[in-house]
DNA sequence: CGATTACTTGAATTCACTCAATGGCGGTGG
DNA sequence: CCACCGCCATTGAGTGAATTCAAGTAATCG
């Protein structure tokens, strides 16, 4: 499993931005006691409502942030990848307002929002990074509502992948244009806001376009340009080019930051 | 116009959470600099892409944030009320990943982003407020997400109704079921998602069932109850409860707060 | 290997869309 | 003060993208 080196390797990876952390503010985030669980896949981590103590972070695998309405339906408005910490506002929120589940086999690292909040109040330049990390999610949302609100099916799915791609990109989680993708069609549909049946046709659509190639649980893109037209994807709102760390482990491709 | 007073008196309004700031606290505030600006409707703020040394609270009247689709489709994914830092996401994210619009004439305050780092990076816990701030704002983005995505136009616009009601209310600005509502279909259109069309259609379909009246530019809400159940409507992810000064004005209904 | 879950495909339906034309309101200027 | 123009809202008709329902196939897990 995934031992404390690592695990400060992603958190660092995610934070460091607008100036990278120095030792000190290193080992601060070192030394936060964790406990790592293991979870199947389609388990609640937390539930709305809740208010929980602990927070977590995610070290292996992928999770959502979800909602349901009152009819049954589902609609998923976050994915979260290995470095996030989907719910981080419990540091200033006292209820959660959404559901967070696993969607596929995960590893997860908790920890008490207290500590957090202490090491935020000791270092106000690892505050400022959590908070400029909030800051990338409420943009990756904003952008979320363009693609359920306004974007056919087609275009919606492909925009969904190309963000995914790009994200996991960052933390050094694909190869090739090839990556871990043990979502199923029924979550993809609560992601995107359209029905399980219509996201089968529409990814046979982008498989017959040769936009992705699925192969067991993975998921290829042969031709990133292409994918990116598609989806009409400009990786603007991931403000990625202001992310010091995403940058370094770009050009260097650090063997610490693979999981 | 609006004096140094209201203004401050809107953001501790807006700010006053987990804690009631203390003199010295509200007295930093009231020392940020502003500039105010009277601007006409439909304006830009900001655009997508700038990146601005100010942020801007709204005084008086409405703004959107939206982004436009290469076809030229628009979507609007928050709407803002006086009390609102709609930009305040500059103070770490160097380019704005959206743009900002007037909805309505609008009395606009302009201050330095950097000027708010320093009152921030010297009060921890002014900080920790602007970002429980932002994390409302997040919260707001997930239930707008939820609604574009799984809910049909008429649930749908009541529901942003619903909200839009229950957030002027904690600034004081419903008289009796009763708001100020200049917004244009086609404005509300872009905010939920669907045709212009569709909107009139919609909203006479409300107003038939009784849900609203719309008389000039006000619109009334004669039975909250049964707009709250038509827009499955629960305000906890707007995280009210836990915001002190939100409740003490509830309960006391101060002067100050009336802009 | 059997059972469950996930995916695919067809057919009919529906909600929301576009296009188009008309009506109302408010502001501006002759 | 009224006429006109432009913006906003409304309504009808036809279309279309995505839905539901249903049946069947493929994959995965214990």
């Amino acid at each position: 499993m995934s031992d404390r080196h690592s695990l400060s390797a992603l958190m660092i990876l995610k934070l460091g931005s607008l100036f990278t952390l120095s030792d000190e503010e290193t080992q601060a985030l070192h030394d936060l006691p964790i406990q790592a669980i293991d979870l199947k896949s389609n388990r609640d981590i937390v539930r709305i409502g809740d208010s929980s103590l602990q927070c977590f972070l995610i070290l292996e695998g992928y999770a959502s942030s979800y909602k349901l309405t009152p009819d049954g339906q589902r609609q998923i408005m976050a994915l979260h990848i290995p470095g996030d910490i989907p719910d981080l506002q419990s540091l200033y929120l006292k209820r959660m307002d959404c559901s967070i589940a696993s969607l596929s086999p995960c590893t997860v690292g908790f920890f008490q929002v207290e500590e957090l909040r202490r090491v935020c109040a000791r270092h106000p330049r690892i505050a400022a990074a959590f908070w400029r990390d909030t800051l990338v999610d409420a943009s990756i949302l904003r952008e979320w509502v363009v693609n359920v609100g306004r974007r056919d099916a087609y275009t919606r799915i492909a925009h969904l992948l190309c963000e995914f791609l790009v994200r996991l990109e960052a933390v050094g989680l694909v190869q090739g244009g090839t990556f871990d993708f043990p979502i199923t069609q029924a979550n993809l549909a609560d992601a995107t806001g359209i029905s399980a049946v219509h996201m089968s046709r529409a990814l046979k659509a982008l498989r017959d376009n040769g936009l992705i190639q699925t192969r067991r649980r993975y998921l290829s893109v042969p031709d990133w340009q292409k994918l990116q037209e598609a989806g009409e994807f400009d990786p603007l709102y991931l403000h990625l080019e202001d992310n010091v760390a995403a940058g370094l482990l770009r050009t260097s491709q650090l063997e610490t930051a693979a999981l």
